[in-house]
DNA sequence: ATAACGTATGAACAGTTGTTCATGTGTTCA
DNA sequence: TGAACACATGAACAACTGTTCATACGTTAT
């Protein structure tokens, strides 16, 4: 326990493999950026076209379709095509439970 | 329902106040890089001091320094000085919580 | 067919981020 | 006091990111 080695090797032992820690820094850079949250946020209520999304938002529509195609690699959101629309909507409620337990932590 | 411009306001009035969604923002930003993932993810089994952390995650020591700064900013780890040593610690336990949902997400 | 609409995509740019090297600060021990 | 150690910090740089403009794509209606 004292050992410097000993601790460094332990430590190492117990941690999951490091492709798995790099996807996991991958996913929650998605949660990194304002525009982002504030688009998953505004899904929490019901699903959205993009021109809805770009007005809540108050960002060009190409910002926002950029953005959401992140999401979508992600697996954070998915899209239901409507004639001229795509509507955007949660994958899982996964997302709302990390965002609440992240504001959670900032308002204490 | 659905209006546009009645879907926007309604969404718009059911969210978080912008600032705190920006500070989520940069609360999520610093789980989104893979060698503070990891910092944080060896820290879950105990405290460590800085040269520990650098053997463990492969990187300089100043490397580590820097990004112990910048979890620390966003209260994420303290520290306690023993002599020449740093020993750094997880802040709560809010943030293991929010690395296995992470976790979770990306296992299925 | 053509025009209008909603969305996606590519190029370009400014701004930010992570890493390293060099150096500084503070502590311990001789 | 001075050397050795553990850690922090500043400057510099490459790499990445988010936004916008311009444009392309696909759908609908005329």
């Amino acid at each position: 326990m004292h050992d410097h080695q000993s601790v460094v090797e332990k430590t190492k032992s117990k941690m999951p493999d490091i492709d798995t820690l790099f996807e996991l820094a991958d996913f929650f850079k998605v949660f990194g950026d304002s525009t982002r949250i504030r688009i998953m946020c505004a899904l929490f209520e019901q699903e959205l076209n993009v021109c809805c999304i770009a007005d809540i938002v108050g960002m060009e529509q190409s910002t926002v379709s950029h953005q959401l195609r992140v999401l979508r690699q992600e697996n954070l959101v998915k899209v239901r095509r409507e004639g001229k629309q795509s509507f955007y909507s949660l994958e899982d409620e996964h997302i709302q439970k990390i965002f609440e337990m992240g504001l959670e932590h900032i308002l204490e």
